[in-house]
DNA sequence: AATGTATTTGGTAATATAGCCAAATAGCCA
DNA sequence: TGGCTATTTGGCTATATTACCAAATACATT
């Protein structure tokens, strides 16, 4: 059974590793909005350029962005948009939580 | 701007960070058929059993499963299934990852 | 060719994560 | 109660990740 973890459940991490960021969640739901250059990106989050490129270069890698230089800017856009479906179901799990915290204190309120 | 990226995208990466990585993918999809206690999960991942007790603990922080305790077991079982749906979208990113690679491929043997 | 803008790379320190072992705890059942 | 099984916790080491700065690179435009 061990030999089912490895190679399938590696690879599939490895791209949702590259989406478990603060950051880069804003960039790839910037992204699903329309492309943004580097500079942008890096205006928006408010971190050095060179972090916000590492950063693109982890979404590049795992195969989430694509990126096209034009005149003197490289433009990143949105490779595979079925991730953004995902938020919705993230946003479920959080409501869940919210809810959940909500009856804890109710509970001790009595 | 700046302000946009921290709370609410730090409340996602927690919950997607707590899906990244491999035994804890393979957690969620068995779990997703049937739920399981620690000593099975143990069994079929095949690490030490205090191991796998941490994957849960870090998948249960994260409102992604709950557990019950049954007689002599705690068994685990997943919280909101949507959570599945978004392993399709995965594979479609490594199905492109694999075409695009196969594209170089190609393109270098002419 | 020289300048200036945009982006990436290398180095480094701080922090976080993963795994194992040993030990602690929880609760069932004889 | 005392032992047994199942699970969790603490300690520790190895490895990975993140962010910043400084420096390198890539190009477009003058």
């Amino acid at each position: 059974m061990k030999s089912m973890v490895k190679p399938q459940h590696e690879a599939r991490a490895k791209i949702i590793k590259a989406m478990a960021h603060p950051s880069r969640l804003f960039i790839i739901e910037a992204l699903n909005k329309k492309e943004h250059c580097v500079g942008e990106l890096t205006e928006m989050i408010g971190a050095d350029a060179s972090t916000i490129s590492k950063h693109l270069s982890v979404l590049k890698n795992a195969g989430l962005v694509i990126d096209e230089k034009r005149s003197n800017s490289i433009y990143y856009s949105l490779r595979v948009p079925c991730i953004i479906d995902f938020f919705a179901c993230i946003e479920d799990v959080l409501s869940a939580n919210a809810k959940d915290s909500a009856k804890i204190l109710k509970c001790c309120k009595k």
